[in-house]
Formats: structure tokens, C-alpha cells, sequence
DNA sequence: TTTAAACGGTTACAAATGTCAACGATTGAG
DNA sequence: CTCAATCGTTGACATTTGTAACCGTTTAAA
């Protein structure tokens, strides 16, 4: 069974992301789950959440992992990772003198655990140490 | 001269961000500066570009000022305007506890201005303050 | 054991997107 | 005035994306 090298560089698409986002914050996870998520937020059919699962799976963001006849499907890589690969095209759009605001905007409208506000601080402070 | 309600709800394409990433950094341009650099920039074709502005137009992200026979375009949101709904569209990517790590690595990968830092130092300030 | 439900897989198709060539009008140079 | 360069406009087409019905197989219930 060639492998058909799982092309990981394929961003997700919008919709996609919603389905992943699912799946993120179940872990691990049975289709049927996914798809009464789905079909509960989204109000989408089931054959639509299938297809969403196949693309992701195809393009290498999910795993499956066989569990009697049905299957669970699993983050390939963290969210936290996919996340930053989105986070690096919206940069990658953003003039320079609008990142700091565009940054600004992001954390206000964040909750943020004081954990998160701590590492935060001390980010600042180490990019003001060097300059 | 029916308007055709320009639909700003519309969000720009990967493709169509890369055009308005240069509309943005010139400020306000001609078609002719506008294909220029995305030849250069991507090595795409001038109709390629002028497909994309229309579009971009279309949607209400740029708006045209005729001068001679030439138009003149700039963006008609503010850049951070639009940078702000895309940042809003990754964060609703994000599980919960992602956000603080996200918000940390996209800090850590930007240069940011001393006056951009103290902004931010702030928020967290505020943050802090309302627990 | 017969059968209905549940599953995964295949196929479909309209709309959006990426990419571009060809066309017609305008204009500046000769 | 004529012609080539420039502009904006249309049309085009392959690919990707959104959305979903249908089909064959497995399994659990009757």
C-alpha cells in the first residue's frame, strides 16, 4: 500500500478548520461524534462532515486508527502547531507597522489564563532587554 | 449607476491577500506599480494581477479613483481593519487553551517597536487588573 | 437467520479560486 | 494622421472547495 506521501503542507480550508477545531477539543475521536458536533454547530449533513474528515486525513492533518468496524480520528500534529502555521500567513499579510497593533487587538480580545498573561510579560520583557 | 452593494463581507483569498498587501504598503497606486511588483514579487502574469484587483474590487476591499486613463487604487478599510476580521477568523481556529501559546509565538516571531511593546504591556496590565 | 441500522467509501456537482490570453479603446510619439 | 504602446475589460479553463446523495458492507437486533 503506497502511502501516497500524505502532502502535510496542504493548508486546511475554512471549512475544514471547523471540523478541526472539533476534533481538537475532543482529543480522540469516533466519526459519529464528530458528525453530531458537526451537524449540531453547523447544521451540516453527515456525508458533508465525511468528506471534511476524508480531505483532512488526505492531506494529512488527521489520523485514523481503526476501533472495531468504525474509526477514530486524532490530530496529526497539535493544534498548537496547525495554529501557528495560520498565524504565520495572517503576519505574512500584515504590513509591518500594523503587527504591533494587529497583536494589540489579539490580546484584548483574548481570555487569557494568568499563566498565559506571565509568559506574555516576560516575552516583552526579553524583546525590550535586546533592544 | 446602481451601486451593486459592494459585498464587504467577502473575505479576501490567500491570492487576493497578496495584492493587498502591496495596495497597502504604497498607500494609494497605479495599476501599472500594482502588477510590477507582483511580477516581481510572485512572477505573475499582468492579467493574472488585474484579475484579482477586479475582484478585489468586486468586494469592496479596494477602491479605484480614476486619474487620465488610468486608475488609481487604495485599500477603502484601514490594512489593521482587515487584519483584525482575519485574526478574528484564527482565533475561532483556536481551542481555548491554545490561545495563550498562540498569542506568545506570534510575539516571539515579531519585531515590534518600543512603543508597540509598551502598548501591549499595558493590556497585560489591564488584563491582570480585571483578573 | 433475516433484516434494519450504522459505517466507511464513491461519485457528483455547483461555486469559488488561481492563472492567463485575447480584445477593444485610448493616447502619446513620429 | 497613423501606429504602436498602454489600459481596462471579457472570456476562459483547470483546480479546489462546499455540500450532499447513494452504495456496499458489517453488525446488532428481532
Amino acid at each position: 500500500m503506497s502511502n501516497k506521501h500524505p502532502k502535510s503542507s496542504e493548508a486546511p480550508t475554512p471549512a475544514e478548520w471547523k471540523i478541526l477545531r472539533i476534533v481538537h477539543s475532543m482529543e480522540s475521536c469516533a466519526a459519529r461524534e464528530i458528525v453530531a458536533s458537526a451537524t449540531d454547530t453547523f447544521g451540516w449533513s453527515m456525508s458533508t462532515t465525511k468528506t471534511l474528515l476524508r480531505r483532512l486525513v488526505d492531506k494529512g492533518h488527521l489520523q485514523t486508527e481503526r476501533v472495531g468496524n468504525s474509526f477514530l480520528y486524532s490530530p496529526s500534529q497539535s493544534a498548537l502547531k496547525m495554529l501557528c502555521k495560520e498565524a504565520d500567513g495572517l503576519l505574512a499579510n500584515a504590513v509591518d507597522n500594523a503587527v504591533g497593533p494587529l497583536l494589540s487587538y489579539m490580546v484584548k480580545k483574548s481570555q487569557l489564563s494568568k499563566s498565559d498573561l506571565e509568559e506574555l510579560r516576560a516575552l516583552l520583557d526579553e524583546k525590550e532587554a535586546g533592544q
